[in-house]
RNA sequence: GAGCCCGUAGCUCAGCCGGCUAGAGCACUUGACUUUUAAUCAAGGGGUCCUGGGUUCGAGUCCCAGCGGGCUCACCA
């Protein structure tokens, strides 16, 4: 491996940090009591305040102003308030009288506010020692002033010459080792909280621990007061590529996939309160049912067969169903050998629940209710932005027909066309068609290509084509329609539900039909599934389900224009020069 | 799968119509400074210009092919 100079000099340094007595790679715990996050500027000033309190029994007006008043004697701006107009109320003079005043032991403004301070120290730390002691990487040092990142964010250390180590010859060792510490380094330190001059809530470091060395250069990203980015490290594949140097160095990624897990686990919280029951169903396939779309085919070689990655799990959910459960739902990947691009993963995370006795409308509801939670507690509110539009996840939703749908952005009525007459519909709105097409996916067409672009607030189409779905039962009322909705999110497909067919006979039929659209060459047809055909003869109780995109619904939340922005490791194709791959591609498959 | 665009230092990017030893800022090294808040000063090191071929006296630059990526479209969720 050729390394760069950088990397040379870290090497070196790796050796040095040895030289010096002190283990690069430290296997002992280093406990942490605070987080970055947590000492704040508000934080350390109430602390003050109610310590000034406590000492000279003043109140914490006064004691604000005393602060403020300490930070003016020298000359420089209080920082922890922001109200600095407040401070112009304020003189020095007046608030050095009320100082002496309330001083009941006369002491200069300096003492007063030391005293304060090593009694804020004291309330402030968790061990009540004056201390926090808290870990992360080094990024950069300017002085004696360094930066610490943790998980949670950034803070100021202050590192003075002499304070660190004991003896003469300990002082020496850690001079040099804060000398050898480089951007990334992983450290944890141990000292007390204090406001800078210029105001930084900061760590003025008395113990320092080497944790973790790193041997390669982060991308150096500089942001100024204003937010401005300097040297951004942007370029998308190598953002994807090395993932972990993008959450490093971009804060604003981290926040994305907060956001992801915050919507997965208020789903899941929304759910498990109802009662309902968190499932995992098989991944490896020998039929791959429940949805239109290519598998990924593996092999098995014990059984010597064929497997398929799922496309869906809706048949095992329902399986499940018919065993007895009222509510389940599984959040797991589905795995599509289809086309990538800015919405496309092969994998990708889907939500499906089912939950018995229930039909669709009692599941627009359900959705409706889950969707306002899930907003809000991702984002504080159901009003989101994306895209620079607001959407309004609070229900209800409005809901169309397909047929009104259409009907509404085309002005055609197609509700009692058949497939020679749709063809012409097509024909006329030039949507291209192929012979292989059905009823089912000329309408679809239609309303991929005319309607889905208007529908940007939540928006439910109900009631669709028998021929493009399968598994959903037959309308109550209207002949050649299923109780099925999709909720459409800012033209796109963010869920799909019907109602779902519990007839085994009908349900034979259907598949039977999806067997004849193969035979005409429609490649996503859906296989027959004996053993679920099987299930339903033993009985299944009227079922609603339901499915999610989950990375979809991220995307929408976080307001992300890409699915890989979504993903912490999107599926890319693999470099060259990083792996050595198998070069029998029969041996690893089979 | 198709079209358009991109690939230059660890990062961000200049590099004209083909022309001297390929540049800048940050990062890095050395020295000075114990100091602030993207950026202190001075000096220095660092390049398979994505890969391979071609045109040419001469290619980072032009042409061809390949690899990788981005955007748009098609299909899918």
């Amino acid at each position: 491996m050729q390394l760069s100079e950088q990397e040379i000099v870290r090497r070196e340094n790796l050796q040095k940090i040895k030289d010096l007595g002190f283990n690069p790679f430290p296997a002992e715990e280093f406990k942490l009591d605070f987080r970055s996050d947590e000492i704040t500027t508000e934080q350390y000033q109430s602390a003050l305040a109610r310590s000034l309190e406590l000492i000279r029994g003043v109140g914490p007006e006064q004691s604000v102003k005393l602060m403020h008043a300490l930070f003016k004697s020298r000359g420089k701006t209080a920082p922890l308030l922001a109200d600095e107009a407040f401070l112009e109320e304020v003189p020095i003079s007046e608030t050095v009288e009320f100082a002496d005043e309330a001083g009941h032991n006369p002491v200069s403004l300096e003492d007063f506010f030391a005293e304060a301070r090593e009694s804020a120290l004291g309330e402030y730390s968790k061990d009540k020692k004056g201390a926090v002691q808290i870990a992360g990487r080094f990024m950069g040092q300017r002085g004696p002033f360094a930066k610490l990142q943790d998980s949670y964010g950034t803070i100021q250390l202050y590192i003075g010459k002499n304070d660190l180590g004991d003896t003469e010859e300990e002082k020496e060792r850690y001079k040099q080792l804060v000398k050898l510490l480089d951007i990334g380094d992983f450290i944890g330190v141990r000292g007390e909280v204090f406001a800078t001059g210029t105001g930084e809530i900061s760590v003025h470091v008395r113990e320092l621990v080497f944790l973790g060395k790193s041997l390669r250069p982060l991308p150096i990203v500089k942001r100024d007061k204003e937010g401005n980015v300097y040297d951004a490290f942007t370029d998308p594949e190598q953002r994807y590529r090395q993932r972990y140097v993008d959450l490093t160095v971009n804060p604003q990624v981290r926040e994305i996939f907060l956001k992801r897990s915050r919507l997965i686990s208020a789903m899941r919280r929304f759910f498990d309160n109802k009662g309902w029951l968190e499932v995992e169903t098989p991944i490896l396939q020998p039929i791959h049912g429940g949805a239109a779309a290519r598998p990924f085919r593996t092999h098995h070689n014990t059984l010597d067969m064929p497997l398929y990655l799922r496309i869906a799990n809706e048949l095992y959910l329902k399986r499940l169903i018919v065993g007895g459960f009222e509510g389940v739902y599984e959040i797991g990947k589905m795995f599509r050998n289809e086309g990538m691009d800015r919405t496309h993963n092969p994998e990708f995370t889907s939500m499906e629940i089912y939950i018995a006795y229930k039909d669709y409308h009692w599941m627009m509801e359900m959705v409706e209710q889950c969707l306002e939670y899930v907003a809000t507690e991702v984002t504080g509110n159901t009003k989101v932005e994306y895209e620079g539009k607001v959407i309004d996840y609070a229900g209800p939703y409005k809901r169309l027909t397909m047929f009104e749908a259409i009907e509404e952005y085309t002005g055609i009525d197609i509700s009692n066309m058949d497939e020679a007459a749709l063809r012409d519909v097509c024909k006329q709105l030039h949507i291209e068609v192929d012979p292989t097409m059905g009823k089912g996916k000329l309408i679809d067409e239609i309303f991929s290509e005319k309607v889905e672009d208007h529908l940007i607030q939540p928006t439910y189409i109900i009631d669709y084509p028998i021929e493009m779905t399968p598994l959903a039962k037959k309308h109550r009322s209207v002949d050649g329609l299923v109780e099925r909705f999709e909720l459409f999110v800012n033209g796109k497909e963010i869920a799909n539900a019907y109602s779902e067919l519990n007839d085994p006979i009908d349900q034979r039929e259907r598949f039977e039909d999806q067997l004849r659209l193969a035979e005409r060459g429609d490649e996503e047809a859906m296989a027959l599934d004996e053993d679920f055909l099987r299930a339903l003869e033993y009985g299944m109780p009227p079922t609603s389900g339901l499915g999610i995109g989950i990375d979809r619904l991220t995307m929408l939340l976080a307001n992300q224009h890409s699915i890989q922005e979504v993903l912490f490791f999107p599926q890319m194709r693999p470099k060259a020069e990083l792996h050595e791959y198998p070069k029998n591609k029969e041996e690893v498959s089979e």
